[in-house]
DNA sequence: TGGTATATGAGGAACGTGCCTCAAATCAAC
DNA sequence: GTTGATTTGAGGCACGTTCCTCATATACCA
């Protein structure tokens, strides 16, 4: 047996073809009681809409903008390429792509930059920024105006987002502390390093780690965290001089900025004994990795981040459901052995 | 600009959209010159064909067979859920699964329902099966009928299948060989439990395994592997007797049956001490991991890999590249933290 | 040059859906 | 029972493609 189309339902529903598109489209002037048997009929057949047949007839283009964040982040560099290669990869899929870049520095320029989007002309947005008030605001304004809103890599928990495709970053934090504690062979200190802890990932991770490190790894002492604010001269100084004096045994990068303490760990000649776990895989992790600067790199994978926002986003704009298990990002944990 | 359409190339190339047609569809009947003339339309406006509007015009089915191992075995369900999950999702795909489980132990009862599949009703067939010359003819047997045929999980490397969708064995024997060097916390032997020598899939895992172990790290001996053969109580003997009589701290399970290997340890009471490493995350090995008596899992992603074929056969059949980025199979590493 | 085989053009129906119009049927209120 | 509003039906065109048929144009060979 077919699959059954809006003629089964016709037939099953005993109306006309006209009236079942008014019912499946919810389109005014049917009667209560007719909108009942033609969804009864749906349900007894079990019908679905040919997704694709609709976009087809009614030359459907969803519209979307990735902002993401701008200025030397490889992170973003290399999401911006996943969904260049996403896109491309689903060339049939009646998606047009903007990508805005803000200063994540700069709340208000973000904010700024959202209420320039041309709301009517848009279907969807995927954010990846930090959640301030302003933001809440603007992502308020986009779902007012029929928007579909998705948080993406961190996420906007106290804004109306609809949805939010990234990991945990509490348990991303543990998997990181975990692997710390089990990789290092001796008692000493942890020195945690991250851009800023302003950003909501990082406290999150920071949390996740010093759960399980002061939970099941007495020997170890996690030291303050160290902020590098992305200036490399004060990640180096910083780093040097606790390398110095302290009795460090690892490292936990857990924001970006890591070329700068990968150059501030070798020039301290200290790479073969510390285990140093950072996030993220990029160039410059991956080549980590391989050298054995970096033990373990704890990662979400861009291209699916890419491929789930694109998806999530059409689901939501269909009013479809989102097949939760398919959109679940994974935390990845990446060896030398493992890369890619 | 819109997508070109076959219209547009009709334009273009100063043809008729019959003629078109003819072209893209590689039917008989036009001359050289003019197919070139169309040719170079299509790649000058770089049409693509709309996959969906086609497969709407011609009431296109994908029929599809998956041949996986039956009896006990948890990995196999799982993978037959999450195709069944993958198949429900994507319901608008004109795509037709039937499940087929074969006796692993037997090739010829595998190649006896191999041939007994109708390849004038099929399109594509995903297979999960050891190697052989008869399995190899077969496939042979298959795309001479114009099947697509991919091999899932355990490659067939040697035979004429389209497409691999699976890790590399070495590589994940390599992983989980650097995970028990820098997990285990003192010199001595690793036990390495499987259930057939004789499987693809154990002797590369091995390979891998050994070559990271003997190679880095010097205070750990493997030891030959233990068969199985599904044999709960053998398996219980085994173990039991190696830890011992032997100087054991880590376990390393490259196949299926560790209910029977978990059993074992947890009755030797050395679960605390042992560093213990299994393949696949199901039930099974997701509580071990919880309760701590696996270190560690080195997993492919089930519910990835049955998209992933489905998607790669439909590419197959359509003639289409494949997206090789989305399809790589991941090596992923499972702790008591990044469970899912 | 005529005859024949081959190439090409023109057009239409179909796939499942959306969206429109116009007429007909039904309903509620008077 | 008439009026007027609301609800429903019938049908058509469109989307981009496939796959027909039939008529015409072109090339090739004798």
């Amino acid at each position: 047996m077919n699959r059954p189309t809006v003629h089964d339902i016709a037939k099953e529903a005993g109306v006309s073809l006209a009236t079942v598109d008014r019912v499946l489209n919810a389109r005014p002037g049917v009667r209560d009681k007719t909108i009942a048997k033609v969804q009864d009929a749906v349900v007894r057949l079990g019908y679905v809409r040919d997704t694709y047949a609709a976009n087809l007839a009614r030359k459907r283009l969803y519209r979307f903008v990735f902002v993401l964040p701008e200025g030397p982040n490889q992170f973003a560099a290399s999401l911006c390429a996943a969904l260049d290669e996403a896109h491309a990869a689903q060339i049939s899929d009646r998606t047009a792509i903007e990508i805005v870049r803000v200063p994540l520095r700069d709340p208000h320029a973000i904010v700024r930059r959202l209420r320039q989007l041309a709301v009517e002309t848009l279907d969807g947005v995927a954010l990846m920024v930090p959640e301030t008030p302003q933001v809440r605001d603007a992502v308020a304004r986009l779902k007012a105006a029929g928007v579909a809103v998705v948080a993406l890599v961190s996420d906007l928990p106290n804004s109306r987002r609809d949805h939010f495709i990234g990991t945990n970053s509490v348990a991303a934090g543990r998997t990181a502390g975990l692997l710390m504690g089990r990789f290092v062979r001796r008692p000493g200190e942890v020195l945690v390093v991250s851009n800023s802890m302003r950003a909501r990932d990082s406290l999150e991770r920071r949390l996740g780690f010093d759960a399980v490190i002061s939970g099941e790894f007495a020997g170890l002492r996690v030291l303050p965290s160290v902020e590098s604010f992305d200036d490399p001269a004060r990640m180096s100084a910083v780093v040097t001089e606790v390398l110095a004096r302290r009795d460090v045994v690892g490292v936990y990068s857990m924001g970006s900025g890591n070329t700068a303490l990968l150059d501030a760990l070798r020039e301290s000649g200290r790479i073969g004994d510390l285990v140093s776990i950072a996030h993220e895989l990029t160039p410059t992790t991956e080549s980590a990795l391989r050298e054995g600067a970096l033990a373990a790199v704890i990662a979400q994978n861009v291209g699916h981040l890419a491929r789930s926002a694109l998806r999530v986003l059409r689901a939501l704009c269909d009013g479809l459901s989102i097949y939760e298990a398919q959109e679940r990002v994974r935390i990845e944990i990446i060896l030398r052995e493992n890369i890619s």
